[in-house]
DNA sequence: AAAATATGGTTAACATTGTAAACCAATGCC
DNA sequence: GGCATTGGTTTACAATGTTAACCATATTTT
């Protein structure tokens, strides 16, 4: 839950974070409650994005995860009847996945979605700040994945 | 994991936000390994602040979760020797947690690892784009709030 | 070509986390 | 005393991350 409380001075930016992270992922679920799906948005547009030409080991790249949860994913969204696991010809151990028309119909409002919310939550913030809230986050990324090469 | 992939366009704010807390909590539990905890670290953190004068409601407030999941933490912490369950004296179904000395020990650490990583993340970011990036997680909380409230 | 190895995907197991419901003990209210 | 409320606990279930073992198909080695 979101609350009211404001941030302690000393609390780990990590905390914020992930808060704002969850905060968006309820905003996004809220506006497409009326989908049969509540999660896994991002997979499909990503999938979209590749026309069905993307293997599971591929998507796992794309969602920075493992191919264990990939076939979570592929399962739960194929239950709901938006894609397809279809045997490639040349290399028969992959799987393309396909969107369903279900999906292609749902597509474009999801993708929406994402951007509505993009600006609903950035609403207020001058165009100076979001480039530097962009950079920041750039920085951040790089820090991060430097850190934790050295271990 | 934190891979090299670099984020796609349209990737919505929430993933990206929630990646870098997760990248975060890594580094965290990295730099305390030696610690016999690699979680609640920031539960410490706020039970110090308030000296031993907290219950678990209160804590569940500070950390924006329910008294279930503080259950969960109370538990951990204190079978790892850190914090104690006290009956308070005037209301015998309170608790307050107060910390151990282990934890004491522990806790001037914690605190400079934070800050620690606060900076190494925050690396080559000048003071300018700090000070957005305050805003910004400032702005966007409100956003979020804003939106959650009206459902 | 047979054997060994690697790859894509699946399954199973386990820990953590969030969430909801039922429950107990202590308190407050009438 | 009876009743409702509050603080905390327990149980249960779903979602998610992680690891290891496994199967089928491909590739490499000899």
């Amino acid at each position: 839950m979101i609350s009211g409380e404001p941030l302690q001075v000393e609390q780990p930016l990590g905390r914020i974070l992930s808060f704002l992270g969850k905060g968006y992922l309820q905003l996004l679920r809220a506006k497409l409650q009326h989908l049969d799906i509540d999660r896994n948005y991002y997979a499909l547009v990503l999938i979209e994005s590749k026309e069905g030409a993307i293997t599971q080991q591929e998507l796992a790249l794309l969602l920075d995860t493992d191919k264990v949860s990939v076939v979570r994913v592929v399962d739960y969204l194929s239950e709901k009847g938006y894609i397809m696991r279809v045997k490639k010809a040349d290399d028969r151990r992959k799987h393309n996945l396909i969107l369903t028309d279900k999906a292609r119909l749902a597509l474009p409002e999801i993708k929406r979605s994402f951007t509505e919310i993009n600006l609903k939550i950035l609403k207020g913030l001058e165009s100076s700040e979001l480039s530097a809230l962009n950079h920041a986050i750039g920085a951040i990324r790089s820090n991060i994945n430097q850190n934790i090469f050295i271990l």
